[in-house]
RNA sequence: CGGGGCGUGGCGCAGCCUGGUAGCGCGCGUGUUUUGGGUACACGAGGCCGCCGGUUCGAGUCCGGCCGCCCCGACCA
């Protein structure tokens, strides 16, 4: 994208309502607006970012054989009747009626129409496991709604369901679904920590939220280092294996991890001194285990082996994507602005051209500009150069490459890597390889 | 839902106490200048002062009601 052509609305000076870091970069930068409270339009770029994290979401939810679905964002009011839950869940569902009276809601989660599609459609053990999931919007009228996306009453979730024969299979569905969200989180380039959480109507524990770490954290954590240092992308786990699984299930919880409430100082004091790490956290994703509660309500069964019909063993498993973008920035970004880890940024790198109407420089950053244009965001505006720098900066692009007169003559750029502020000099050509992007094509060879 | 605060050009704010022609900085437009970290000058555009009602010769300013937004707490993907 050519900065001048964008529409990505950057902003000097801090708006009075944000007051945590990343909602007021993510409203400096250009990434959203706020409608009303609680409720945010995604601008290009955020919605970029939103769009990079759910496709890191849907992959890894994807690789362990989950499928894709699009629930409505209304249900009526029927459904979560029939759960007991319509009377059960507070002010915070959105009520609504229809022109004909029809009593409807906005769903704050969708359980009970999952629970029912299913129910509709599988009729034996045979059609088991099944794991649904959508990403897709909710709402929650929060009372005070904060923070901008990362406590809005409208946000993006991917919310996914299993479906079991037995409590055995269920656990061997949920450390599936525990292993996707530590890849999940790892290729987002965050330290997400699963942390035991309340074990539900079930008991034992297979409840986990997935917290990062962020110094301006609503929660206070307490974890064993050694759940940093693991590589869950690249380790082999056969997710048909239920002892491979239980293995790894082990490997995640025998380390030591806690929230501020669940605390335990004699656990603690066993995790050698070195490798504790206390801190603050914010939670996006919880995954829980909780048997038939809704089959059983809801009047749902398939059935058995033996003919007789039973009750499907249920888990579901969140990931605030809206949180994320948040949290995200919340736990990468400096004075000057967001540091975006490069799996979500919105573009891989800004080309900022110092000296517009310079032939050089015009001609070499249309060559860069040229090789990937939608990976790419080209400061083209007759702005200064502190002003484009202090932009780029802001704005969080993994990479700048920097392309002033005295460089374009030698056929030269500075690619500087926002991260650590490492500047290099070297050629167009390597500047996109180091990037990550395919090299320049066309006649021209290098700059003249 | 308890407590507190704020609504004035796009953004950040002053003006309100003590009623009398709506201001400042940034941004925006045009021109000149400048050109490696938010440059300088000149000219210019842009406002139902959140809404409704009241007091008054006269209301951004005083009074009443309403709406919206933010912060602290309780609650939460």
């Amino acid at each position: 994208m050519r900065l001048s052509r964008g529409f990505l609305p950057t902003l000097k000076e801090n708006p009075a309502e944000a007051q945590i870091a990343s909602h007021r970069l993510m409203l400096r930068a250009g990434l959203i607006r706020q409608t009303a409270a609680g409720i945010y339009a995604w601008l290009p770029a955020g919605l970029r970012v939103l769009r990079n994290i759910a496709q890191i979401v849907r992959e890894e939810q994807d690789a362990i054989g989950a499928q894709e679905v699009l629930m409505p964002t209304l249900q009526p009011a029927e459904l979560w009747r029939r759960s007991g839950r319509y009377e059960a869940y507070g002010p915070e569902m959105l009520r609504l009626t229809d022109r004909h009276e029809r009593d409807l809601l906005y769903g704050p989660t969708n359980e009970e129409m999952i629970t029912d599609l299913f129910g509709q459609s599988v009729r034996s053990y045979r059609e088991l496991p099944q794991v649904l999931y959508q990403i897709h919007w909710k709402f929650r009228d929060e009372v005070r709604p904060r923070f901008g996306v990362m406590r809005g009453r409208e946000f993006l979730m991917k919310d996914a369901y299993s479906f079991d024969t037995d409590p055995e299979a269920a656990v061997a569905t949920y450390r599936r679904m525990l292993l996707a969200y530590l890849r999940t989180f790892q290729r987002l380039g965050v330290a997400a920590i699963p942390m035991v959480a309340d074990a539900g109507p079930i008991g034992g524990n297979h409840s986990h939220e997935f917290i990062i770490l962020a110094p301006t954290g609503e929660s206070g954590v307490f974890y064993d280092g050694g759940l940093e240092e693991q590589d869950w992308l690249s380790s082999e786990i056969d997710l048909a294996d239920r002892e491979a699984l239980a293995g790894f299930f082990t490997r995640v919880t025998s380390l030591y991890a806690a929230t501020d409430e669940k605390h335990d100082e004699a656990a603690w004091a066993e995790v050698p001194a070195d490798r504790r790490r206390e801190g603050r956290g914010i939670e996006v994703g919880h995954i829980f285990y909780f048997g038939t509660k809704y089959t059983e309500s809801m009047g749902i069964s398939v059935s058995g082996a033996d003919g007789a019909p039973f009750h499907p063993e249920m888990g579901s498993y969140g990931i605030g994507v809206s949180r994320l973008a948040g949290a995200i920035i919340e736990a990468s970004h400096d004075e000057a602005g967001i540091i975006w880890p490069d799996a979500v940024a919105p573009y891989k790198a800004a080309i900022l051209n110092l000296k517009p109407g310079d032939a050089g420089c015009d001609a070499l950053c249309e060559r860069l500009y040229g090789a990937s244009p939608d990976a790419l965001l080209l400061d083209d505006r007759s702005e200064r150069a502190g002003v484009k720098f202090n932009d780029a900066d802001l704005m969080g692009h993994p990479w700048q490459v920097i392309v002033g007169p005295r460089g374009a003559a030698a056929g030269r750029v500075e690619l500087k890597r926002r991260a650590t502020g490492e500047r290099v000099e070297l050629s167009p050509e390597e500047a996109l390889e180091r990037i990550g992007l395919p090299a320049v094509g066309g006649p021209g060879g290098h700059a003249a």
